[in-house]
Order: structure tokens, then C-alpha cells, then sequence
DNA sequence: CATTGTGTGCTAAAAATTTAGCATACGCAT
DNA sequence: ATGCGTATGCTAAATTTTTAGCACACAATG
């Protein structure tokens, strides 16, 4: 599996953040969009690495991520604790209720402390 | 500000990781390094593009990035919340619980609960 | 005071990315 | 059936990224 480059990165944020999309729909996220034949080149690229797979929806192809959304979750999510939190998980879930304070509903809330609970539990024994 | 090769992106993230690191600590971190004048190429251009500054210290250069860490977390978090969690912070906590599942302090622990009581208070109001 | 080690700056070439452009297929309306 | 719109496949060229290879500065060492 090899390394993405900017533009197939971001090919691949959009596939995540919505699981599957045409070519044109794809093109219509990207910032600084270039040319339909570009990002068609940029997909097949991205499937000849094995990180896209498409199937055929009447004319047109849809394309989805080869890895499952919820594992590529877990690399990113790592990734980010790494890089910015010094791994630790607390600072991490500080910074994400800062940044959506105000935004989360109490049934989010409501699960985020039995998580909590189920942590504690998990340490003491 | 221009976009990253991944190259440079790498670069960035063991800045972000160390907050300050010297040509030869970058080498040190990268996966596949490369020679070390290809590193200093790199953050030249880094430089060059107001990415990274450094400062003398007797012989050697410390590089470190311009745009402060705290601001560079933000937007790291605001991209995976929504690539990946459909903008919840909800299951982006629950997320982070998972994988670091019983490796969370106590202290942690009761530092995010108060958030959550932050939260909640904000909430209402 | 030469030599060695480690730093910087610069540049040209290699490699990879990114782009545009054309050929072709297919459904659909004229 | 002809032409139009929108797909795909492919390829070659443009651009960017990445690399290696000097040249020079300076401090420490023998």
C-alpha cells in the first residue's frame, strides 16, 4: 500500500467523509478543483494502489474507499494524537469539547461519561 | 499559505510532535529518510513558505513552526471531526475512549467529566 | 595551521505528480 | 440514424516534488 500524494489524499477525505461518490461529486468537493479528466486520471491511480474500489451504478462509476471507514478512523485518529496531543487522550477530548462547545446534544453527553464510567472500570482492574 | 507535499507534510507533523527539532532530528524522525540535504531542501522551502521558522543556536538551526501548535490542532481536529465523524464530537470521544482504552489516568479521567459538566452547563443555557 | 566534522546555500537532474486532450461507448431526443 | 451530452480509458506533456552533489563557513583537534 503506498503513499498518497496531496491531491489523492484529499481524494480519499472525500471518500470518507462521504462514503462513496461519483467522479464528478468528487471533483465538486475538491478545493481548487482541477479538470474532470484530472481527478478521473487521480482515481485510477488511487485504485491501482488499492485504497479505492468502484462499482458500477447504471452509466456511471460510484467509488468507495477500499479500507473500511472505521480502520482508516483509527490510523487518522492515532495520527492526531501523536502528532498534537503527546498522546494523551485527555488533552485530546478537552480540545474536542472546546471546539464543539455548545454543539453536542445531551443524549452525546450522556454517552461520552459512560464511556467514562467503562474507563474507570477498565483501570482499576 | 500553499498546500504540503506529503513530504513536507511529514515534516510539519514531527515539528508539531517535538515543537522544535534540528535538520538532523527531522531525518531522524522521518520514515524512509531520505539524504540530508534532501531534508534541507525540504524545510527551506518550508521556510520559504511560511511554514517553518528557525533560530540560531551556536552552530546548528532549530527549526520550529511559525503557525503555533495550539492553532494547528484546531484545524487538525476540525479536519478528522469531519472526514471521519460526520462532524460528531460525540463518537470522536468515544473513538479516542476505545484506543486508549485503560491507558487513561484517573486524573484524566475527572478532567473530562468536568468538561462534560462544562458542556452541559453551556448547554443550557 | 592543516584536517576533520558538521553545519549552511545553491543548483541541476531525476522522479513523481498533475494536467489536458483525444478516442470511444452509450442513452436519449430529434 | 444522427447528433448531443456525459460517461470511461488512455497517453503524452507540463509542472511540482524530491533528490543528489557540490561549494563554502566555522569550530574543534591533533
Amino acid at each position: 500500500m503506498e503513499k498518497l500524494s496531496r491531491r489523492e489524499r484529499q481524494i480519499m477525505d472525500v471518500l470518507y467523509e462521504r462514503s462513496r461518490a461519483t467522479a464528478a461529486e468528487i471533483l465538486a468537493a475538491l478545493p481548487d478543483p482541477p479538470s474532470y479528466s484530472a481527478i478521473r486520471a487521480l482515481i485510477k491511480v488511487l485504485e491501482d494502489k488499492g485504497h479505492v474500489k468502484h462499482q458500477e451504478d447504471g452509466p456511471r462509476y460510484v467509488f468507495t474507499p477500499s479500507v473500511p471507514r472505521a480502520k482508516a478512523r483509527r490510523s487518522a485518529v492515532k495520527h492526531l494524537l501523536q502528532t498534537f496531543f503527546d498522546d494523551s487522550a485527555g488533552e485530546a477530548v478537552a480540545s474536542l469539547l472546546g471546539l464543539s462547545a455548545g454543539k453536542l446534544k445531551p443524549e452525546e453527553l450522556d454517552k461520552i461519561e459512560e464511556l467514562i464510567a467503562r474507563a474507570r472500570k477498565e483501570q482499576k482492574s
